[in-house]
DNA sequence: TATGAATGAGTCTTCATTCAT
DNA sequence: TATGAATGAAGACTCATTCAT
């Protein structure tokens, strides 16, 4: 039953957002009292603490596993990209959640900030030096991290950002969606390359 | 005082959403009393559509406003995208309003949907036509209109989407910040022509 | 409306206290809805300390308020003794009142110490030094000048405190009750009186 | 265990009162589980019941125990006054406790009157006419047994209920004001002696 | 004897909304 | 046009209590 508003809470949350969802419907979802979802979690803010550092721990530890550094760089990129993006296909909701939650609840965006400061700090430098060892040798244009992770990122997420406006305007199901996602990785692992060339 | 309203709803809507401002707080800011937002706008969904539709004419117009088929292709292509740019340094704070609001209330969304269904098919039918043109002129690759749009939507959007993160993580003021934007500019005009090349 | 919900309001808490008595309560006893409780005093504490001070300064006033400097020190004394008396036996309960609230809650007691530590030092210091210059002249005994208003205010307070046990033990109505009270206060005095012949 | 959640609910009751004292609260202290605190006294109303019944027995037997007829009337006196005072050195807090339960809750009251009314009726008789033996062999002034009682209890209550205060006004320790009431206790027996004599 | 799970009733509080003025 | 008063509904949370194990 924990298990279960867990699952619940998690869907909501997703879908609505923390301010939207009430432990109230929470309870009616799962089919149990209301204050049962207070039993196992205190509080609201808890229980959607607890789901969302399962999620954002599902998003960046996916991010970084799939890195080989024995891999020629190009290949590398490619694959952190792919992975990056199957990851956003199996779990569409979680950019606009992160988007959603973050920027409504400063106090949300202070924690996680505080708490990723620390851990990817040599992921990046480890990237960084990487990518001005290719610059060097001339392999890509010269380029900030920064400025290339931004692109990456972009190029990625809004895709699923944009998922229900597409969905909207276009009538377009979810099977559809998807076959045109297929596209857009490929796509976007095209112009992220064309984009390094010299 | 009606305009008092309208403007200070809009501030607070776009900072924290429709779910967490209370009318309470608009009249509060505004320094009226609370009946008075109800007096002028019935209701608070009433105003907030107000608002929406406004901010998503000023959204709309603005993007289709600077293109001039006079021009070669490629530079209508540079200023629509510079301008859509512009507009969100002005209004940093829409993309994360629209997506907030239409991803939570689909109602909201399906508002939307049929509203814009009618109006902007000209202007993309206008706009895939012109760039099957150049398609067959060999001047640019074969490339889904729809893909594209989703490429430059992708790049624009998402740097302010990020900032508050990006702030949070970097501990970068506005200043440093719109430095960067101004660059972002530049970077995705490039990466987009690049895309499109043959 | 207002004075009516801050009338029962305080009718409850001095008969409840503040953990026991509910807004639900207060609402239902004036005929008015739980919401307007709020309405008026935001939330149940404020409209408690709203009641508490009105209490607390009813209390202090009146006991410094009959002292009268150019009557000799006896019939000072006599005075103050049996104003604070009369105040009680208007205001019954505020002895319970204040011990029940003080003690239960502890940031009560701080916020009315800081206040009031100010205001009665110098009150204390007048009524010291009289004392002191009535020893000295060896009108009454030696005794330190926290003793003696520690006998004052047990003498006054507790019959009042018992008043309830008293009732219930003996099943005397109000009237027999004031009846003994007016015996009191003079046997109060006498007490006093007694207990500084030198 | 029994007696460990007995104990730790009467340090809570006697610190809080049974209104603010949860039985979570008590299984917390005591490190068991919540439902065990009902397992064993099937009500938090039964267990403070139980406690309170300890607790007054305490009490009235201790006041009862130390007096001696065959002591001359001044010394029994004294000694029971004394004894009392001693009691509540040891349990300070009693006072409070008994006020606050009984004043708060009505039902409480009755069901104390209706339990002791029978019982120290022969006490305050045999009371009542020692000391009108004495009344009339001229030793002490005419006095109502009552007012006396009222005397007595007054003075010796008073500073311990009166204890937070005194500590939060003055930022006096427990060992000062154990010292104060070591003082007072001499105090209040003078006061009494005095208050007696023809 | 002891516990984890579950619940219904109740608490304070906030909010959008209405209405008389 | 503008406001103060009033309300019903809903929200998060707490608590005493019960029950199966």
């Amino acid at each position: 039953m924990e298990q279960n508003i867990l699952e619940t809470a998690e869907e909501l949350f997703l879908d609505k957002g923390f301010a939207m969802t009430s432990t109230t419907e929470i309870a009616r979802k799962v089919g149990c009292n209301q204050a049962l979802v207070h039993y196992y979690f205190r509080t609201k803010e808890k229980l959607f603490e607890t789901i969302f550092e399962r999620l954002a721990h599902t998003m960046v530890s996916s991010i970084l596993r799939d890195d080989d550094p024995t891999q020629p760089f190009e290949e590398r990129l490619r694959l952190v990209i792919e992975s990056h993006f199957d990851l956003l296909m199996k779990h569409p909701k979680l950019p606009f959640f992160f988007f959603n939650e973050l920027t409504t609840n400063p106090k949300r965006l202070e924690a996680l900030a505080s708490k990723l400061k620390v851990i990817p700090s040599t992921v990046l430098q480890r990237f960084s030096s990487d990518l001005q060892a290719e610059i060097d040798r001339g392999r890509i244009r010269p380029i900030e991290p920064i400025m290339f992770l931004i692109t990456v990122v972009s190029l990625n997420i809004t895709p699923f950002l944009v998922k229900p406006f597409f969905q909207a305007f276009t009538e377009m199901d979810d099977k559809q969606y998807k076959a045109i996602m297929i596209e857009r990785k490929k796509e976007n692992v095209r112009i992220i390359m064309r984009s390094l060339v010299p």
